[in-house]
DNA sequence: CGATTTAATTTGAAACTCAAAAAAAATCTT
DNA sequence: AAGATTTTTTTTGAGTTTCAAATTAAATCG
């Protein structure tokens, strides 16, 4: 039998609406009781009811102070904002090199963030959940914090994650598969811990901080080291049934194509990873490419290796890119991370192919945009999460509570 | 702002409540008030009242007749089902080669079915309307009913399709493209019209009455002259912004591969559609293949041009079923078409190959089963939208009039 | 035939939402 | 500067809705 939610439930009938407040006060940033009646479609006299209780949790706070630019007469509007004090929250992205940190508050803003290098790539489970920990504590201490102010710690790391059951089935960063990191990890700390993959925890990042802020339906994309996805829709990240779903990367663009670090032939990885490109680099030229600088720079020097290298990654990503939209039909393309400094995956080049690629029809194509946030930008995603999260179980006690 | 839902609207709060029982017993075909209560998650008493509301709307009816069996003590179960004779729907699919119309009751019972042959392939719009309301004169007339009877009619379309809108992009069938087809059958019928793309009702088709009854995430791959998908997420139909999504067909597979009908290259419908493997076995053997059955039985004859082209459509099918589970993590991908009365496209070695082709992890991979029905199951499906449709708005009616 | 069991309905209380009224807090007008 | 006007927010009271608990209904068990 389908399962389904729940008509309401006894304790709280208000759970939804809660929820659905505090969203709407959160992608809007600062907003006044009326507009949120509006944009919720509830009343103005359930929106007071529910601000108030809201209020009154500490969850939210009237600010007037840059009072809204409203003008005109009247009584004049108070806006409402999140409460960053409500809860601290860490955010971690374990990546092959570092581990870093970022501590906010309720509200995203700053509070201390932290890179610590990693001995080894890939570690036992123990031992990175060591690291993990070790990182927090320097974290914390260097924002004048104990590990026990937090509510809630969100950990992005690269590979298949099953973020409803916080577990590991395969991580880069591991040397064991299948690893229950989220309860070894909360066996250690106070508060819930929250695991997902890397590239989901952007899309959550641009969905609450960036450029996916009141964007309902969008698709980001990663390519650093790997190429991985997130994909927004109506407002909740998609994570398949085990979890494991939005492994772009490892899309097939070529029938037995270049060797995956995945084992397998033919990934869109193969053709547009780092390790890729810099492997058929060496491979091919006697120049030693230490990094994609050097190849990007040979490429813009005129070496015909290094370009028909970038070319051809240009080439499949636009073909991948293509894909995506011709199968979720989004709003929105968010090209998001560090190779997102060269031009070479989105240059106009690209981005005509990929029209050219998609399915033609008389409405408007979705809008690319390319975000080349820093590495903070995973921690930053994680910690969005960890917002997301920590305020579900908030507004869930409080429901309790309130009966 | 993002759009969201009202948290409740003032004329009808229960109007969620209404439309979740009528689902469950859908699913259900036949369940008593307590088992909704358990599968909605609503008190005993909501779904008496709930129930008694929908009875009395002569949308549901009790059914004593097979009493449920259950067996041990105390006051049986009475059954309730959806009432056959609330509604009278059909639906269309609008093929090449023909127009097949199905009738059925509200609870999907077949009262006629007809299949008219058509002229042309593609025609004008007004043409097209003609030939749909003819065939639906006619199925109408075979079962003794008239137009007036339906309360729904849905309409299956191959091609690029904006359901919501009623809007047709393109469609081989037609020779122009913008087509507000909805429109202009409407005017000429008393009841409303749901239009789709064709891939997009099997899967609702499959929702409601096949392999994927009381499955709320799975995916449908159709192979006949093109390739279609149809995606069901939690339990709705996933359409993409401009209603365009799902062109699986047209997800490239191949850089610069073999022309697809869409004029496009390396599309895996150029790969796996008829028209393409016909094509190809026609340029490179002396046989003259006129259809699949032919091309199937050389290669079963051990003829090696024959063999070649259905094994590499196998190979690239397998490929694009790969990329489907890498992305969507589905529990269910149902394989449904008239190609798949070959099992070139789902033996073994296809699905050993998709296997070998998706991320590698310790959780069970999605089940796939072949679902080959006949022409008629794509208008079966057509009716299943209607179905659906006419029940959201008389659910809505009910709620608008409970004031 | 009463005891027991399970399903469905009724009942009464609590919760929720909303429209309308009232209050609050500003500007505009004179 | 006082009152009118405008707009936001809160309060109030009525109407729904949901649910737990009690009741009724309909079967089997002993």
């Amino acid at each position: 039998m389908a399962k389904s939610r729940r008509v309401s439930s006894s304790a709280d009938q208000r759970e939804g609406g809660r929820r659905q407040v505090l969203e709407t006060i959160r992608a809007a940033g600062r907003i006044a009781r009326i507009d949120i009646a509006k944009a919720a479609g509830a009343s103005p006299a359930t929106v007071t009811a529910i601000t108030s209780e809201l209020i009154a949790a500490g969850l939210i706070e009237e600010c007037a102070d840059p009072p809204l630019q409203d003008a005109k007469r009247g009584r004049p509007r108070v806006a409402l904002k999140i409460r960053g004090g409500a809860h601290l929250v860490a955010g971690v992205k374990v990546s092959h090199h570092a581990a870093s940190v970022v501590i906010t508050d309720f509200e995203g803003t700053e509070i201390t963030a932290r890179e610590m290098r990693l001995a080894e790539n890939r570690m036992t489970p123990a031992k990175l959940c060591d690291e993990i920990l070790r990182s927090l504590d320097e974290a914390c201490a260097a924002g004048g914090l104990a590990l026990g102010d937090l509510s809630g710690i969100g950990i992005g790391i690269a590979g298949l994650v099953d973020a409803r059951r916080n577990f590991v089935y395969w991580s880069s960063s591991l040397r064991e598969r299948n690893v229950d990191l989220g309860r070894m990890l909360e066996a250690r700390v106070h508060c819930p811990v929250f695991l997902d993959n890397d590239a989901n925890l952007v899309a959550k990042a641009e969905h609450i901080f960036g450029e996916g802020r009141n964007v309902d339906n969008f698709i980001v994309i990663t390519v650093e080291h790997g190429v991985g996805m997130g994909i927004v829709l109506d407002g909740r990240i998609y994570r398949g049934v085990r979890g494991c779903g939005a492994e772009f990367g490892h899309t097939k663009v070529q029938l037995e194509g270049a060797l995956c670090q995945c084992g397998q032939r033919g990934c869109l990885e193969a053709y547009v990873g780092d390790y890729a490109l810099l492997r058929e680099a060496n491979l091919n030229s006697e120049t030693d490419h230490k990094d994609i600088d050097s190849l990007f720079a040979a490429a813009g020097a005129g070496e015909e290796i290094a370009g028909s290298i970038l070319d051809r990654a240009g080439r499949m990503f636009a073909m991948g890119l293509a894909n995506v939209v011709n199968i979720f039909d989004p709003s929105l393309i968010i090209l998001s991370g560090a190779q997102l400094n060269y031009d070479f995956l989105y240059s106009d080049k690209v981005i005509d192919q990929m029209k050219r690629w998609i399915v033609q029809v008389d409405a408007p194509i979705p809008e690319v945009k390319v975000h080349g946030w820093g590495d903070l930008m995973w921690a930053k995603g994680a910690t969005a999460y960890a917002i997301e999260e920590v305020s579900n179980l908030t507004v869930r006690e409080l429901a309790a509570n309130a009966g």
